[in-house]
RNA sequence: GCACCCGUAGCUCAGCUGGAUAGAGCGUCGGCUUGCGGAGCCGAAGGCCAUAGGUUCAAAUCCUGUCGGGUGUACCA
């Protein structure tokens, strides 16, 4: 592409004598391969009617002759259709690097230990873990680590319940089945968060408790605190790994950001932080967020201040790191604008590498969750009902494939937007769903494995294999395009159309025991390489059958 | 109040670096048994792209106003 796009800017300097960048977009199949609006952009420089300069183009770069038609179509757009070499020379799978050698952390989960783990934070490992496979794709060094807040408010009122729970004997934790703490843990915390709305007394102890979650010097504070947090991060692990994640080489808490984010903003103070009504605040209102404590008037840490802690222990851990990458709800956008304009000002080495992607919200078509009430849908939930909904129509249900469904449906919306969860919808396993993309790759591998001969790339195109031939080599294009913001919705997009064209290939042209039987073969097989290459992407596993 | 995000088919969403008849899935209605997995394929109905202006040869796409929805707004995370 980049050839062809050179081609034209060469043959506008040629005979308009204007240097211009010439961008091709992709039109219907009916118009050709590229298409490109060159000439009506041209028409006003130039001072001719666009219709004319197209045709001038499109002579000069007819007379190349490599390729198979230059068309001028409407109002000036000129339509080029590749020669059949050339249509299956763009299949091959080569994504242009675009932050080849860079360093690039990114957080790729952060549920909080001693709370339940939703629907919310599985859309946010799965997006950031993708987006962690994009950076790498784009030739990056990917560093994977995570962040969890292990002191403050809401481990005080876990432990509020789960201190009562045990009444002064922390063994009668053993008791609790492996398969039941998950939702232990969640009752635990929703009595506590209950109880500190409702219960001023309770509030009070809360807040005691949230405070020894930094000290933790009772021993029996200790014991059950150390427990439950060995649980949770089974949990958490467990889960994310169950998801598809690539697993993280390293794991932050806040408890050790802290201090190095409150020495910060303390020596920061007056040039970056000011000090009001004993606190440290950051005049975030003049940098498009708003004015934020940092550190409170009682000297401790507050989340922002953690965050600058934290920013500085992944520069330490990753002293080459060119970008640092932090993917959080829209409801934290604001804030972290105020958090990354006050680190650019305290850090300036660090300026320009910080990166928030705010996401849309995980909404339940049935209707709201609270996991203050307890009322979540787990993600354990979820795979089981995945699982019921692939078993009712005869597949086998591992949990790769479960998590392949379950990710697409998170993907295929685009990064802000809200995903709007419908579990019917997304066990239907019909239409655009990643049951469909698996489905569709392991049908075309049956197809290879009963095959009797060995397969090798198709040599030619016939007029038949047009339409897939042509949405194979879009793969590239596609994949560049996602790793450049970082938005895997496209690929999903994509990969649904590739297969819906294959489908329609499919119903039309027999290949085995064909007359053309090799050359199909070649084409089952690169397409369902491309397939699967842009699943793995998705983090979404291509089953041989399912 | 102020700031940011959003408003595309009944529903859920693509399309937004301006371009050729606005696309898909679900749902609805109608088709497809010889041929490899029907979790599929083909077709139909369904849109003043919230609304009013502006910029432009060209606007769903850019700018402004209005209406409607969401989020945020310092010592919670």
């Amino acid at each position: 592409m980049t050839l062809m796009k050179h081609a034209i800017e060469s043959a506008i300097k040629k005979v308009f004598n204007v240097d211009t960048e010439v961008i091709l977009t992709r039109p219907e199949p009916e118009f050709g391969d590229y298409a490109t609006n060159i000439a009506m952009q041209l028409a006003k420089q130039v001072g001719d009617n666009p219709r004319k300069i197209a045709e001038r183009i499109a002579e000069e770069l007819s007379e190349t002759g490599d390729y198979e038609a230059v068309e001028i179509a409407g109002p000036g757009f000129i339509n080029i259709r590749l020669k059949p070499g050339d249509l299956l020379a763009y299949t091959r799978r080569e994504p242009t690097p675009v932050r080849a050698g860079k360093v690039v952390v990114i957080e790729t989960n952060n549920p909080n230990p001693f709370k339940p783990m939703h629907i919310g934070h599985a859309y946010n490992a799965t997006l950031a873990d993708t987006m962690a496979n994009l950076v790498a794709i784009s030739g990056a060094t990917v560093k994977r680590v995570s962040y969890h807040g292990d002191v403050g408010a809401h481990v005080g009122k876990s432990m509020w319940a789960l201190l009562r729970y045990i009444d002064g004997d922390a063994s009668k934790l053993n008791e609790i089945p492996l398969e039941e703490r998950n939702a232990f843990m969640g009752k635990m915390y929703a009595e506590g968060a209950k109880a500190a709305k409702e219960d001023d007394a309770a509030q009070q102890e809360i807040h005691e408790l949230a405070k020894q979650s930094f000290t933790r010097e009772d021993p029996l504070y200790k014991a059950v605190y150390d427990t439950v947090f060995d649980w949770s991060f089974a949990q958490i692990d467990n889960t994310v790994a169950r998801l598809g994640n690539i697993p993280t080489e390293r794991r932050y808490l806040e408890s050790e950001a802290d201090p190095i984010g409150v020495k910060t903003v303390q020596d920061n103070v007056p040039n970056v932080f000011q000090e009001s009504d004993g606190a440290l605040l950051f005049k975030g209102s003049e940098h498009g967020s708003f004015d934020n404590a940092f550190v409170a008037s009682n000297g401790r840490g507050l989340y922002a201040a953690r965050d600058l802690g934290l920013i500085q222990l992944k520069a330490t851990d990753y002293p080459q790191m060119d970008e640092c990458i932090v993917v959080t709800g829209s409801e934290q956008a604001a804030y972290f604008k105020g958090v990354i304009a006050a680190a650019e000002l305290a850090l300036p080495q660090l300026k320009d590498k910080l990166v928030n992607y705010p996401t849309g919200l995980v909404k339940l078509s049935t209707g709201k969750m609270s996991s203050r009430t307890g009322d979540v849908i787990t993600i354990d939930w979820l795979f089981t009902e995945f699982s019921k909904a692939i078993t009712a129509r005869g597949g086998t249900a591992d949990d790769k494939i479960v998590a392949g469904a379950l990710r697409y449906q998170f993907l295929k919306v685009k990064i802000g937007s809200d995903v709007v969860f419908d579990v019917n919808e997304a066990v239907s396993l019909t239409g655009n769903t990643g049951s469909y993309l698996q489905y569709a790759h392991a049908r075309a591998r049956r197809i290879l494995e009963k095959a009797e001969q060995t397969v090798a790339m198709p040599a030619e195109v016939r007029p038949e294999d047009r339409l897939l031939v042509r949405k194979l080599g879009e793969y590239s294009e596609v994949v560049t395009q996602a790793t450049k913001t970082l938005e895997p919705h496209g690929i999903c997009t994509y990969l649904f159309e590739l297969a819906q064209e294959f489908n329609r290939y499919y119903e039309a042209n027999k290949v085995l025991g064909s007359d053309h039987e090799q050359h199909r073969l070649g084409l089952v097989a690169l397409y369902a390489d491309t397939l699967r290459a842009g699943l793995l992407i998705l983090g979404i596993h291509a089953p041989d059958s399912m």
